[in-house]
DNA sequence: TCGATTGATCGCAAATGGTTATCGCCCAAG
DNA sequence: CTTGGGCGATAACCATTTGCGATCAATCGA
């Protein structure tokens, strides 16, 4: 068979064809003339031998192959631009790039540590972080925008393309201010909660909620935050308590303390995630710092 | 990061000269001349910021990053090739493209079952079927030159990058010239056998020496032969019996038949094996013909 | 020391990827 | 019903990339 002269450059475009959902809008996307566009897509539906896109008078849409294209395309390139950030060196003597995500909740020493061994393992590679939710993370993952990602384990967060593997566990605690009086457990239930956003912190509410559910703690929540810098600080204001592993008790600012509540059972469990088509050398490495991989396995 | 002007293209380059061992060799196999080899090389060395390869008096070698490189580079570049076999349509109608490696031994109804069942769903979809050895299948499912494989299943057949799913069993019977008389199990011990040659049937016949052990069944390995349609010659011309699965009777040629034996306890194991980076929507459905594969799936 | 063989270099031709300007089309607002 | 604005397609043109043949410099074995 004819060898196919499409490139990276060919799905890059397609690609952003689809997720800018127009011509014009993906040309002006990637920073490119809008004829440009049509060349390549013109040139790649020949080679391919079909219509990527149907040209509505309005806007494109994908057809059935084209849609099953694109999903392979995007994994393929994201495969591709991990193989050359993982091997690329920039200026300042780094060797090598992996972008790694985690949930807020995760920021207790545990990271720190694999962080440290991968650091001895293969010295000089640059870590990106980025503080993500959990969801965000795993679409993140996915779509092969982050290499690996530290998120809460829940039964709701799974996706046939993601491997998880439970990386530590805490139990959860209560925050209050330094300098407010140990509460009770029983006069906990209607006392004021600060939460984070149902919207984002989904997987960790849902979490609470069982825990409390099943100690028999009702919390009243009267405000809910985006981010735990917010959290924290009303928190310490005196809005309210909030309940947060106990594993980030260091790294709680000086006005908190943490208490352990013995009747609130059950902890949060930190999973290492990362999408198993994701695959250098260097996440290798890098995911053999947090446990051991399987090796064959026999599906099923 | 300024983004990298490296394509498809200079993964080819590098992956054959890896291979050829040398420039010059390198632009041979690859159709193009050696200086073209050179500057796509150097520009690929010059965006990631090391040196590939080492350019010695006699030959090249790869450096320790080159050889990470070039390990996570073949990856990316089977996944990028199979996206675009798996998608392309020829001009005889076919849309999509699988490779398939079988062992011979595999060659009964139940894979045309399955492919049956392929075909339905995604019709016009072109199936390369190959057939291989064991071993050579591990190594280019491993490699990415083939999508899918189905392999006798054996403890020495493994590999980190390789999932395996079992198939199907067969107990294993043994083959005589039809009008042969049933010969009893004792004499067996002693009698002539012809059997696949040691080199390229590795793993079936590990699993015939531990069965025949089991059975205490000494079979005297009169000849060795390299394929299967030999190997059924032999045997009608009276050079000896040999075992075979039970499965593969209906194909046998007429001159042949299958005796079960009872006293042969255990079975062969078919699996189909694929490599978990290799990722199409196309291989998807192919491998969910062939039985529930894994989704979200924790490790340890 | 002399080929033979290796990768590097040079200059030129072709292919590729991109540009601007413009077209024809369809829909919606006037 | 017209018309303006937005869409993708097309045309003509330009810069860069890619590949070529010819040639060079270095090395190694005979």
């Amino acid at each position: 068979m004819r060898q196919s002269r499409i490139g990276i450059r060919h799905l890059r475009c397609a690609i952003g064809v689809a997720d800018a959902g127009g011509f014009r809008a993906a040309a002006e996307m990637l920073g490119i003339a809008q004829p440009a566009i049509t060349k390549t897509i013109r040139d790649m539906e020949e080679d391919l031998g079909f219509e990527i896109f149907e040209r509505g008078p309005k806007a494109v849409s994908l057809t059935a192959p084209g849609r099953r294209f694109i999903e392979d395309a995007r994994q393929s390139l994201a495969q591709f631009e991990r193989t050359i950030r993982a091997a690329r060196r920039n200026e300042t003597g780094s060797h090598g790039h992996v972008i790694i995500g985690y949930s807020a909740l995760a920021s207790s020493g545990h990271i720190s540590d694999g962080l440290r061994g991968f650091e001895a393992l293969c010295p000089g590679v640059q870590i990106e972080m980025h503080v993500l939710s959990t969801d965000t993370m795993m679409r993140q993952l996915a779509g092969g925008e982050i290499d690996a990602g530290f998120l809460l384990s829940h039964e709701t967060v799974a996706h046939p393309a993601i491997s998880q593997q439970p990386v530590w566990s805490s139990p959860i605690g209560l925050v209050l201010p330094r300098d407010a009086p140990d509460p009770d457990f029983e006069t906990l239930s209607g006392a004021p909660f600060v939460m984070g956003l149902r919207e984002n912190w989904r997987a960790y509410r849902l979490l609470l909620d069982r825990l409390c559910a099943e100690a028999g703690l009702v919390p009243q929540v009267t405000e809910e935050v985006w981010d735990v810098q917010v959290l924290f600080q009303r928190v310490a204001e005196g809005r309210g308590y909030t309940l947060y592993p106990m594993d980030a008790a260091p790294a709680l600012p000086a006005s908190l303390r943490m208490l352990a509540l013995s009747r609130l059972r059950g902890s949060l469990t930190i999973s290492m995630a990362w999408n198993h088509v994701a695959d250098t050398a260097l996440l290798r490495s890098f995911r053999a710092q947090f446990g051991r991989e399987e090796t064959a396995h026999m599906a099923r």
